[in-house]
DNA sequence: CCTGCTTGATACCTTTAAGGTATTGCCAAT
DNA sequence: ATTGGCAATACCTTAAAGGTATCAAGCAGG
């Protein structure tokens, strides 16, 4: 049996009359004949009654009119459906985010890639880097959004923003009132320092900060993200050095206040990272919704 | 898009090997190759990654080999429902019986019909005589019952059963204690006849028999069948003949008495009656059902 | 680092089967 | 009896599926 054939049945029953069918299938009338008769000797049934006007159906081909009617609609279906999967507008997604990213930047994105292709099902997993990272490879996520990451040779990454440094201060502290805060000025002052877990990450940065300015880091306490990390500014455990990004966060008695004189390269970056060698379409859909969130944002600065 | 391909591409998926599947379908390796780019280049979606261990899903192939085994698995349940459907085993068989028809012969003919073919959905109508041989011709029905047929050139019938005469009457009559009514004991009484409508009727060959003996009949009264018959009989209307099989109905005050001294073709036959040019498998079906009925039944005469 | 093995892809030929033209046979309406 | 419309048949042409031989690429073992 042969969709082919099924057509030409289908052709034939809605006709009631095998020239007619094979006018509209833009083939001759005998071809057709045959391939009505074969598909009868297969299924060893009678479809049509031969009449002198033409042909008319019999019960079981009644019967298998029907049925040929759904199996088309489903080849349809499934040939449009494959179709829009290739395209990447169909489909599931694993997308990794990192403790505290879920601030401005991920969602934003999230949600135009969202409105872009609404038949794809984004399934959120919160995970470390390395998490992410051994999830990559073994293929449970797609992409990961993460921070400061080192090179490695199977996963690519792409730029989304770099932030620069901010510090989170209680509000009655004398500091409060400045409008930018010199590093010098937090010599010996308690830091509050995240994440805890793989390096190299954001304390790093904080530290070589640090060092290159010569300034003497008090490190009072490490936490696993900035949420935690600001939280505990508002209780009064000092200052905590945040990505400025994360400044979208308000909690009662803290102030953000850039930090000043620092050299150009003083930024974290956050990252979307996915497998080198992953070439699926909803991937590069997503890449693609990516870059153009990038170059909205350079536009606008 | 081709049956075969859908077949190919679901061995191919099953095996994640282009040679192993070609072996499975016993085909060499390179046409189920082309099959396979054909596919995709008519999809125009990438189904396999080529890796050096073999070939495996993208996830729109993925989306794809689930819409293939839909698909193969519905048509094959359409191969086997027409087959079915060609055999008499599956469909629908719209049955007309008349007034007071619902006995005991066609219930029982109907039972083992049902059983035989529990995929066939017996759809019944009531119908006179008149009814069926219109809704036969409009092939709104497939079979009739009915009795005392007319020949016609277009429908053929088969007999049942050949009914006697009885004798209904009520139990506080003089006649009811015999074992034996003869037609001339009836002289001049009240006989109730039916049916009303299309001649000729079961009073037609009331009337013959009583002609025949010369005996004079008074009719009482003409109702549409014989279950009302029987009714006027049991409200003191008067005696009325039925076919034997008609005694099995019992009302209360009611006797049935066989009627003795009639020549042979005193009877009435009990007959389905169907399109000469109807050669659906369903009726064939139903037809055989009644021919073993029927031979059952003189077997146990 | 090279070699051999496995895998899918290509080139070219053979065979199967689908499509076309011409014609026949059948039934029905005139 | 005749004609018109229909499906079926006979015979040919063409397209496409399958087969054999061979190639190119990637990985494993020496």
């Amino acid at each position: 049996m042969d969709i082919r054939q099924i057509r030409y049945f289908v052709a034939v029953a809605e006709e009631r009359n095998i020239g007619r069918a094979a006018k509209r299938l833009f083939i001759s009338q005998p071809p057709l004949t045959r391939q009505i008769q074969q598909l009868e000797d297969e299924l060893q049934v009678k479809l049509f009654e031969r009449t002198a006007k033409g042909v008319e159906l019999t019960s079981a081909g009644q019967l298998f009119l029907n049925e040929s009617r759904n199996i088309l609609s489903l080849i349809e279906q499934a040939q449009e459906r494959t179709q829009r999967a290739g395209k990447g507008q169909l489909g599931r997604l694993d997308v990794a985010i990192f403790g505290s990213g879920i601030l401005n930047t991920i969602p934003d994105i999230l949600k135009r890639f969202k409105t872009a292709y609404p038949g794809v099902n984004i399934v959120l997993h919160q995970m470390s880097k390395a998490e992410q990272i051994e999830a990559l490879r073994q293929k449970r996520i797609s992409v990961g959004f993460n921070r400061l990451l080192a090179p490695l040779p199977d996963i690519d990454s792409t730029m989304i923003l770099q932030d620069k440094l901010m510090v989170a201060v209680r509000d009655d502290h004398p500091l409060a009132t400045k409008p930018l805060i010199n590093l010098k000025e937090l010599e010996n002052e308690p830091i509050v320092v995240f994440p805890k877990g793989a390096r190299p990450n954001f304390v790093d940065l904080v530290s070589r900060v640090f060092q290159e300015a010569g300034v003497t880091m008090n490190i009072s306490q490490t936490v696993i993200d900035a949420v935690t990390g600001i939280a505990l500014v508002s209780g009064g455990f000092g200052f905590c050095l945040i990505p400025s990004s994360a400044s979208v966060l308000q909690l009662p008695g803290v102030k953000y206040i850039p930090l000043g004189g620092l050299p150009d390269n003083a930024t974290v970056d956050l990252s979307c990272i996915y497998l080198k060698d992953d070439h699926s379409p909803l991937l590069s859909a997503f890449l693609a919704v990516v870059h153009e969130y990038k170059s909205q944002l350079n536009n606008q600065a």
